[in-house]
DNA sequence: AACGTTTGTTTGCGGCATACAAGTATCACT
DNA sequence: AGTGATACTTGTATGCCGCAAACAAACGTT
């Protein structure tokens, strides 16, 4: 039995609430290194479990290739970043995190933390906990919805169109 | 006793790729009213409360002054919204949600939550209610902060700076 | 080995959303 | 009336993004 659409109205309201506040935050925050745009942060964070294709990238970062193309040439310019064709296969290009890269990646972390840290002062450590397990399992809801629109909308001509589908909202 | 730096990163990323992906779902999804753009949500959602002076949407929006004066604009020349001169003042405006406006808002939020509702199949009530609860305690700190960075900012020359102060970031 | 096709990346272009700053209108106070 | 503060609007610039075309390399077929 699904949750009321009360509930999930609240919910909907709240959580765009809080977007709306952390996106305007972060106009204001400061950089670690101003030089490196803060919209490429989710491909840094990214290639830090190692070496990534562009559109790999892409893939992880839910962005469109030409977006992550144009992030990952702003990396390397910055020397956050290397770029370096895949010696298996001369059309792909392996992006990797710099001993630079690394350094801000742990500054922007280590920001990020103290920030949330202060934040959430009168919090307990339990409550994080279980706040972040929500955040996360709504999050794997999300990806979940997300992949089963992407894998129908492209269909062929002849694909079944299934009457009312609410997953397309 | 705060939280760890541990507890605060993962709360981080974990927000960082949620607000992600919603962002990234809104391109996609279908609009009851398609002329209305839906960055102006936000004035709508709050003029339903009664009607609002330009500058008062700014500050419950987060949002520049001149954003919300064009969003109202447009949302007057689509129908949604009327705008007239307070007669107590005649530099402010008043913003107010016209019947057609009231019947996109109830349409947005009754999509919103049914997109929710099946997003949240397998959640049981109270968790969404305890999520919710989360999200909005956490927005209120994310507002409680903004409203402390934003007083302290434009101080005159002569302000007490006080050395390092995490809320800054 | 040559050619068309598929795949991966880059670039040109346009659109959307926003903030800052200048301009305009109204008000409040003297 | 005149001066400064206040509320809004408009001009301008910037950032970010996605689509589509261009380009490059690999693959498969003949």
């Amino acid at each position: 039995m699904p949750i009321t659409l009360e509930a999930a109205s609240t919910l909907s309201t709240t959580l765009v609430r809080v977007i709306k506040l952390i996106k305007g935050m972060r106009h204001h925050a400061p950089t670690p290194h101003p030089e490196v745009d803060a919209s490429a942060y989710p491909v840094l964070f990214t290639i830090a479990s190692g070496p990534k294709r562009v559109s790999e990238l892409a893939d992880c970062t839910h962005s469109d290739v030409s977006t992550v193309s144009r992030q990952a040439s702003n990396l390397v310019n910055q020397g956050v970043a290397t770029k370096v064709t895949d010696p298996d296969d001369g059309r792909v290009q392996l992006i990797t995190l710099t001993a630079e890269g690394q350094a801000l990646l742990e500054a922007v972390k280590g920001q990020r933390s103290q920030w949330f840290q202060s934040l959430l002062a009168d919090w307990t450590s339990e409550e994080a906990a279980e706040f972040t397990a929500y955040l996360d399992r709504f999050g794997d809801a999300l990806e979940a919805s997300r992949a089963r629109a992407l894998t129908r909308t492209p269909a062929p001509p002849g694909a079944p169109h299934t009457s009312t589908d609410p997953q397309e909202n």
